[in-house]
DNA sequence: GGCATATTGTTAGTTATGCAACTAATTCGA
DNA sequence: TCGAATTAGTTGCATAACTAACAATATGCC
């Protein structure tokens, strides 16, 4: 098998990095240019927490595939922005619930459109049963490594 | 189309994150157990200037798909490791050529058979078609956004 | 009840990324 | 040929990632 070591190395390269790279940051582009002034990151949080709200940071770095520290400083800046609360819970006092602001609320609606935009770029012209075979692919080498 | 914008967010976290945080972690974490004592990102500019010495940084930022910021740096610390040498090239004062040093030199067999092992791992039950199917459709993405 | 263990979150230190602004060298065109 | 535009690389600033070590709280077992 001559070269495989090559073909590997490319192949990581195209997993971890071409791709997601060039989409984080036309995304981001695009949400800076609609004067949405958040991080793709900080979306991938308020992603969730639109999802459902009044989650743990746990529940954040395993909805979000990140450690404890990440999300920790995560949440402190969107806390800075005001776009979040961290609630401490009455149940387990270790826990800190995590609430959307109003101003968090308010910018649902355009950075899901604008994503929706990006991405519907982004796979222009990829069938949708390439898609989802893909989507697969990326979940089994996850599941493998987890 | 219901829901539409949730697929869409989750299709984005797949692309930018599942997979490719994983396989980086783990990598990262098999270079450690190995003695290995450089980072995945150091990691996979060597291997580019394994595969061709004397490349310029820019060709560098081409290969990776890092920009020029992200380049310096890292060659500043591979500098500092004594991995490689910048050389300032001849023809061209502004370019600098990037040599691997002979210490970086006996990385490459270590690390090829650490990812060879790696990927191996994280792709253990694809099928190589699905494999070949997942890379274009990462292509087609970046070609579709760069 | 009390102590070992596990869980949740934070802090410190290093590395990396992106953007914007900059310097120096080269090229191109009027 | 000379000045504008382009190209290669660096620096400053903000954000984010991982590891390791830590504090506080909760759980479980004797």
């Amino acid at each position: 098998m001559p070269n495989n070591q090559f073909r590997r190395g490319e192949l990581y390269s195209f997993i971890t990095g071409v791709a997601s790279t060039a989409l984080a940051r036309r995304l981001q582009k695009n949400f800076k240019q609609d004067g949405v002034d958040i991080t793709i990151e900080q979306w991938s949080v308020l992603y969730h927490l639109w999802k459902q709200d009044g989650q743990s940071q746990q529940d954040l770095c395993n909805a979000t595939f990140r450690d404890k520290p990440s999300i920790t400083r995560l949440l402190d800046n969107l806390e800075k922005q005001k776009l979040v609360r961290r609630v401490a819970s009455k149940e387990d006092r270790r826990m800190n619930l995590i609430y959307v602001t109003e101003t968090g609320r308010r910018l649902q609606d355009p950075t899901h459109e604008l994503a929706n935009q990006t991405l519907n770029e982004a796979l222009e012209g990829v069938p949708q049963a390439d898609i989802e075979l893909c989507k697969a692919v990326l979940q089994r080498v996850y599941d493998n490594l987890k």
